[in-house]
DNA sequence: ACAGTAGGATACAGTTCTGTATTGAATACA
DNA sequence: TGTATTCAATACAGAACTGTATCCTACTGT
């Protein structure tokens, strides 16, 4: 069989993958220790032998998919920032390959974020990933508008607190009415006037 | 004693009331029939004798909301389109007013809208009370821009579901960082910058 | 080959919750 | 005044879940 220490961290990966899909499908009360287990293939003992509890593991797994994340992020950052295209396109594009399932990973940010704000320990790893996230996609728009001559009439952290914001907003909407709200038709319409607003040429 | 169709509405009021406490305090799985039941002052007798269970509770709960929030906005509406000041202005004081405590309503609201995601019958009924809400900003921002002799170069519903996906967005971040955002400001920021790219003066 | 150990399964105790059935009190009405 | 009814309290049965304690199995190193 497997070198032991091999053998666990597939276990723990295994059940943080399980851990997603539950709790994607059931929320995080809604999903039992036992359910993350079952879909992972083990049973408790697995479990416990790996995480002390399931707040505990909630952690973890925000931790784990925080840093995959930001690594794939970061390795997307040079390509994105030096290929032709709009500013916008490259933002936008950031932010969607940022979900891997547009679906599952707002049903658990949601969630994360909703535990967040009831739970100050929970609130600093949320704000902190954020932060790191908002930082990446700063330096995008930095790197951009230089390479353009352009800039921009207000910090480009605000901008891009702008276009988070709008951004889960309409995906809120457009989860909820897939019809009336096609994925991205709100920041496509509306993020270019804004862009134009607050962009002057360089002197 | 009270006549008893009133006594009972009353408890049924009160049992509403405290089990919206209690799902801001502690999400919709955490709290217990029983944690609503001590919160309204009785127990789970007069709890089972008004709803069938957790989940017609929510519903209910949900219905009751905004049929309050609907009536207050109705009333609401006339002044605002009224009054001097910009559409601006209008509009997201209409916001704001929706939400009697910003931070209970974002906890109770996004709550509702994950159930939703998951729940077809949840989901019928969340959109058709954002349908009515979003139906009445529509009609406030018509009045003003008609009694302004203004027109929209988008349709106005449009324009409605950018401000309210921006304002779901920011109010998140605000809640997160009250200090790094304070409350209405990408708003205040950025959608006057939309409003004057949209906006065109009448023929 | 064998003793030691780590990882995971199994069994179990204790708690908590939901929902029902019964009871008691207070009001309406005759 | 007395009877019927309504509403909420209480008692209870059953289910689900968590966390622990113990056991089993397979790999490690000697």
């Amino acid at each position: 069989m497997e070198p032991p220490k091999r053998r666990r961290s597939a276990t723990r990966a295994r059940l943080l993958e399980g851990a997603l899909e539950v709790f994607a499908e059931r929320g995080f009360h809604g999903a039992s220790v036992e359910d993350i287990c079952d879909r992972a293939g083990f049973t408790r003992g697995a479990f416990y032998s790996n995480f002390g509890s399931k707040d505990e593991l909630v952690l973890a797994l925000f931790q784990a998919t925080t840093d995959r994340l930001l690594e794939q992020i970061g390795a997307l950052l040079p390509d994105l920032a030096n290929q032709p295209g709009t500013l916008l396109d490259a933002v936008l594009g950031l932010l969607d390959e940022a979900a891997l399932d547009q679906r599952q990973w707002h049903l658990i940010s949601t969630e994360f974020t909703l535990h967040a704000l009831r739970s100050p320990e929970a609130a600093e790893a949320l704000n902190r990933q954020r932060g790191m996230f908002r930082d990446q996609l700063t330096r995008l728009v930095e790197e951009i508008t230089a390479a353009g001559d352009l800039q921009l009439s207000v910090p480009p952290e605000q901008f891009v607190r702008l276009v988070i914001a709008l951004h889960e907003g309409a995906r809120s909407q457009t989860l909820l009415e897939p019809a009336a709200v096609p994925a991205g038709s709100l920041e496509r319409t509306f993020l270019p006037m804004v862009l134009n607003a607050v962009s002057r040429r360089q002197v």
